[in-house]
DNA sequence: CCGGCTGTGGTACCGCGGTACCACGGCCGG
DNA sequence: CCGGCCGTGGTACCGCGGTACCACAGCCGG
């Protein structure tokens, strides 16, 4: 098997000779390029495919989280690892949204970033232990509750949301009329004043507004 | 500081005995006592307020699930640890909801284990990486595995994902146009394939399976 | 070197989605 | 009792989305 190939993107230049430090001189781990910025980061994660990438949150030009999003949609098989200085960073909790496989305190130990490249290298996860406890506190929250969209919801008649359910599960206009024995026309009426009461413009955004909240 | 104090609870003797070799020897951490049913675990724990429970899931007469509920509850400073043998082990996440601390793979080293305890009774939260993996899989909504989804991601080249994700964030053919300078021919050319790939119909059911896998 | 894939682009066509506007019965509250 | 909201329905219109088909350049691999 090769060795585990590593990104650095940071735009610290002493954060990047420190960790290329510890982790070159780590066999079976091969530093295969390092950035200054999260575009930078994109680029040579497109271009080597690396294995790892250990990615900072706080950047110029496209911060890590963008930079997270564009690496994994370019390269499924790369694992992002997002480095955070703070642990209750609220953009390390976007990171793992945008598919990061992990994230780590930037006071870790060498031995603790070894083992967490290694760890996610093998297709696992890495959360410190700080943040897993923040990360299990909203998992146990999680259910619902974005008090906005409550109060548009509820601006919503019964009917309404039953249309807005149909068209968040992605049944047409015809399909909802069916489901509801209603003619097409109604059914368009009741879409309408949906799209209106959610001010989005078609049912698109509908559909990512209630899969945004909770829904579906 | 006094020692850390932990409560044992586990029907398999065997089990016990191993961590109590393990855990007792170490220094800093005592074992004040063992259960080998939840009722049983739950009544000792209010009895010595241990610092750390380490608690079986599969139990008689009450399981670690509603053992973990009752000790959190009279105990709140006492940390609950779970125990399970299988990493997908639908109780074990139960057991986060019943307000665990975290939780362990019984095949975990010795090493691990006690790092584990010690973690714990500092006030923070430990889960093994495997588990971590579907935790995190959970927070993003992703329902499970999403081996199948990846597969379909992969198929599609570089380009379609782009358009993909334009897609799911709501874009109508003319905007992805102009965001990736294309015409809006060539869009709908790559918008045509995501469709066939993704065996979706339309863009909106393409919107649905892309926040379902953790886009948006 | 040729075939296939990818990315780019075009034309033509049709249907669904969304808008605008209107209508009517039922129900409730002022 | 009457005004307003809700749910139901209709007509007419237009534009975007999706399909079908085609074309060509670049690149890579057999």
């Amino acid at each position: 098997m090769d060795a585990t190939t590593v990104l650095l993107v940071d735009d610290q230049a002493l954060v990047r000779e420190g960790m290329a430090m510890v982790l070159g001189q780590e066999p079976g781990l091969r530093i295969v390029g390092e950035a200054d910025d999260g575009r930078a980061g994109v680029q040579l994660a497109r271009l080597h495919r690396p294995d790892v990438v250990l990615m900072d949150v706080r950047m110029p030009v496209l911060d890590g989280i963008g930079a997270t999003r564009e690496i994994v949609t370019h390269c499924p098989q790369t694992r992002v690892l997002i480095l955070t200085t703070f642990d209750l960073d609220e953009y390390a909790f976007d990171g793992l949204r945008a598919g990061a496989s992990g994230f780590l305190l930037k006071d870790a130990s060498s031995a603790e970033l070894v083992r967490a490249v290694r760890t996610v290298a093998a297709g696992e996860a890495v959360v410190s232990p700080r943040i897993t406890r923040t990360l299990l506190d909203r998992y146990r929250q999680a259910p619902v509750n974005p008090p906005e969209s409550v109060r548009l919801l509820e601006e919503l008649t019964a009917r309404e949301r039953e249309v807005l359910v149909a068209i968040a599960r992605g049944l047409s206009n015809a399909e909802i009329a069916a489901e509801l024995f209603l003619s097409e026309s109604t059914v368009k009426t009741h879409v309408g004043r949906v799209l209106a009461k959610l001010q989005a413009r078609d049912r698109i955004h509908v559909v990512i507004w209630a899969h945004r909240h909770g829904l579906g």
